[in-house]
DNA sequence: GTAAAAGGAATGAACGTTCATTCCTTTTGA
DNA sequence: TCAAAAGGAATGAACGTTCATTCCTTTTAC
């Protein structure tokens, strides 16, 4: 096995066990064990856990962003941008559900609340098209003038609601009804 | 110190450590310290920590419903009470942020996916008014016609998402805005 | 071409710490 | 005086991390 595989086998297997239980339900021996490796071996390619369980959210993020850019045209009108942005944002996590639920438990650990308040307060540079997209909105009058922090939450809570939902096997999310919640997130912060 | 005042303080203490740091930052020690009891006095009145912890997730529900379901009226239209109902328990958050906090990290835990889990295959009775006010919507035509779970979703998720970014400090959620957010909601689920 | 030597990646047993829980002593209240 | 309650030190399991050692690849020397 090369350098690399090992790599990312310690990667895949902490992105598994954190995804599926949470941090609490992956300790550095359990995540050697699964990644076939040493548990010292770890600590050759992350200096401790937290760096691990950091690196990986950004190698998430990494692999995320191209995906849903992929089709996003930024001169089209405003509610046309929005549908396609989230559609395939669902679209990506329903693909990925380990990626999903592994963003999930890290937005809502201490590390989470960090990250979200340096990129509220501008520190970290994030995936700009989404601020770029509401504040065209606001300015076109297509959208609501709320603060941005509320126009966000207004889209992404119910999209992370019910993609928690249907990967819990809750409710069942085929092409239309992705479709009918987007419309429906849509309605919530257009004029 | 009165028996019953014992384990309020003990119940206290536990919701202000997790609360504040989550699951993780409330060892029973600390627990004990801050409730000014010994260590081992807590395992006279909880079996052991899950207890404890599912205790008073339960204690929060029973303190909240009452308040929201105050000056709420079952045979008024959908809408009014669609906004009573959301505007009251945002109103609860808000006044009430170590409740809120405390219902967030138990959701986001192994304890509230089993919970949610035994809710939506109603095997257990949750605040049914909440179900019966989308029913009633869906079957008067004014709200759109989704699976409950995603109306559940599209209401719920932004609530959830607002009055966690006003506690954290990231938005101010005065009357008006809490106002015009719920508002945006009722915009995503009415027809 | 081959054997010896060096380098450094990988290993997992061992360490110190933290935690939930238990156990035994002390205090309380009737 | 005694049973119940409270206290907190003791316990052992689980964890993240370290480090002496092994193993494998590459380089060196002839």
């Amino acid at each position: 096995m090369s350098k690399t595989d090992k790599r990312e086998e310690i990667v895949r297997a902490a992105l598994e066990l954190i995804a599926e239980n949470g941090f609490h339900a992956a300790p550095m021996a359990l995540i050697a064990e699964r990644a076939k490796v040493g548990a010292g071996t770890i600590y050759r390619y992350f200096a401790n856990k937290d760096v691990l369980i950091s690196e990986l959210y950004q190698e998430l993020e990494q692999r995320l962003y191209p995906v849903i850019l992929e089709n996003y045209v930024e001169n089209k009108p405003i509610r046309e941008r929005f549908l396609r942005l989230f559609t395939d944002l669902i679209r990506y996590f329903i693909a990925n559900p380990l990626d999903f639920r592994y963003l999930e438990q890290f937005h809502n650990s201490p590390y989470g609340t960090e990250y979200r308040r340096d990129k509220i307060l501008g520190k970290r540079e994030g995936c700009d098209v989404f601020r770029n997209l509401f504040e065209d909105g606001i300015s076109q009058q297509v959208v609501k003038d709320l603060p941005l922090v509320i126009l966000f939450d207004l889209a992404f809570g119910p999209i992370q609601a019910v993609t928690r939902d249907h990967i819990l096997g809750f409710v069942t999310l085929d092409e239309a009804m992705v479709s009918r919640t987007i419309e429906a997130c849509w309605d919530g912060i257009k004029r």
